[in-house]
DNA sequence: GATGAATGAGTTTTCATTCAT
DNA sequence: TATGAATGAAAACTCATTCAT
């Protein structure tokens, strides 16, 4: 087995035992038991557990950075709606929430591990100029009205992840729902050129203001 | 010492610990260091760690559902106002951070244990229904437009909580400057009826859409 | 049990284990195996393994210096040869063996270990005035004839610990025997004024030169 | 590579790692980290670590022995000069001092390590005999006094060795330097005959007994 | 000959928890 | 109430050794 598929291996272990266990739990005897392999070979393989969960962090922010990046060639309107729906996963899709989940988690830890904000940090600064350029190549394109790229690309994923948050640590859809309504109308209303149609969202003059919009039913919020 | 006073000591103890080494980090004896008493006592008073930091994530929840109630007099705009003050706190205020933080953690924990999931929804109801209420006495005083409060609740709650997060997990004010902006804008824009004035924020046509408003010089975002 | 009996009976058992497994073999195990606590006691009561090392050795030296100052009130050729026994052990004393076999290993991690150099400076110390101050009462009590003492203690601390050295490395007896007789046969003829006799060694003109001793019959030294 | 050179950079490789980092220390990593070969051929040319390690003790002594050897051809006050001269090491002299290190280290493993013991006694065995013959040389020769050659050769041998473990536990370099000197005034005044001088060494009349020298000056002894 | 990958047994250390006092 | 002493279980990490290639 080469070095490379060992080193594969132990980032999906580390990603099933992050995922199952929370980071609190996050042993190397979890990890490698998600392993045909022994403990002894993590540390054969990373300096410390530190470096493996670093390396796993990177790991993670590099799957995060090719969504991000996988819509280039899209048009700025469904490059947008290809954007929030990234963010505002189905919170059934299993597979995702244990990525958002894991994600979570290891944000939580910047605020005490340089290294991650470090990282964190790439990411994000990835992660606006993305969505500026969307929404730069938009204006460009006269499919959005005249607004600041900034500013809106700060508040829209303040939004987004906002949502995204609420739901994993509440397991509340309503978030989720809320805010893709919201935020389709917004930009509906807001963001669109008038005979621009956005894909996805909703079309009714929702967001901050506005009430026709009927009851979402999640599962349990209020 | 009374039982009470003794358990305030160790949750006061527990803060401090946990906004110093993080939710990782943090060891009976770590907290048990943070008093005058010995780490024996804490298992006098509670059954388990675990136990413990539930009682901790109660205490920790109270004070939050208490600042959100405070303001409980005010009229609805300025009630408003605190609102995004408390969720867009300012990220110098050392001790408003660290409160920030250690709630972050706890939250993060939140997918893996039922307990604080519990603890988090019913502090996410009372906040709900405070900022719904809110919305709902400015809408009866004609103090705002005609809008959905629910869903207007929903979507300014992810984004302040949003902004809050990635100020905190990335270090960069950015968000929360922004978000602040933008939210002011939205709110002077679409919330608000004509006549009323909206305390602390900027009054132009931000948000959203919007292009004049001038830059913000937060450090290091972009 | 006190803290005093437990850190007693821990460094009793450390002695035990040094004696019987060496240096290199010293573990946590080995030491709480001789004792009838756990493992975990042992970092209850030092820091570290290397912690409790060095108290140890701290230990080791206090009794050595001790035995070195036990003769205190003795007239000094007294003294002298209770000295010379001290450093000239009987082989077959297992329990000074032992004592010096655990010396032995801890002192040739000196050159590695800085905390031990300086334990072992300090014990130095008190040997080399001890036996100073020995000579220089002997020469004031005029049974020494005039000689440096400075000089006579360390060529003949060293002729002492060589001996001990060799005889505990190699199973020798025969360095401890000749090395006896040829310090009895110095102090003899070089030390000791005309009308005093030294207690304990041989008297004839033995030493680095004179042929008439007998064999000493060591077991398979040469 | 053939096996022999292989064996030889092995051995090479200990000797540096030994001196580097000593015996607890001593990894078949860190040997290998000194030689452009992989660790796994370790166990290619050697059964155990334990059979490496005897087989550099053996390597080490050999080396040894040929530097007592070498002085063959010399008349003997020189050869014994030359003897005392390999004992009484340069302590400034790098290399020297981690050989001498070194080999304090693996004597030290003697007492719990029969092989190690049995290679000693070998080398003992040579040393002596090699003493013993310059002994007896110099006295067929009429260079030295009668005296016993064996008595003599341990007594000299316990006194040098004495000195230069001291020197190294302790980083003295007082022993070396009074054993000299004392040894050279012994010599001097016990041993030569009258008309023989001892090269290298002091002249005065100093040794256990003799006050006239002037102090040697040590950094830091006493 | 030579090595990278792999591992089991063991090492030091941590920590929640218990208990006699 | 309060604590010092004690511990079992498990953590991260090490290391001599093996083996397929």
């Amino acid at each position: 087995m080469t070095d490379d598929s060992a080193r594969e291996e132990i980032m999906t272990a580390t990603y099933e035992a992050l995922c199952e266990q929370g980071y609190t739990d996050l042993t190397a005897q979890a990890i490698a038991d998600r392993t045909d392999k022994s403990k002894s070979l993590l540390f054969y393989h990373y300096d410390s557990k530190e470096d493996l969960v670093a390396s796993f962090f990177d790991f993670l922010l590099e799957q995060f950075d090719e969504r991000v990046e996988e819509s280039r060639e899209l048009p700025p309107v469904e490059r947008l709606a290809t954007f929030v729906d990234w963010f505002l996963y189905d919170p059934d899709d299993a597979e995702r929430t244990a990525f958002h989940t894991a994600m979570l988690e290891l944000r939580a830890q910047a605020p005490h591990n340089d290294r991650f904000q470090q990282q964190l940090r790439r990411s994000d600064d990835a992660l606006r100029e993305t969505l500026e350029e969307i929404l730069r190549d938009g204006l460009e394109a006269g499919a959005f009205h005249e607004h600041d790229p900034e500013a809106t690309a700060a508040l829209l994923i303040a939004a987004l992840d906002g949502a995204r948050v609420r739901q994993l640590t509440l397991g509340r859809d309503a978030y989720l729902e809320e805010v893709r309504a919201g935020v389709a109308a917004e930009v509906f209303d807001e963001l669109l050129a008038e005979d621009v149609a956005f894909p996805g969202g909703g079309e009714g003059a929702a967001g901050l203001v506005g009430g026709d919009e009927s009851d979402d039913g999640s599962q349990e919020a209020r």
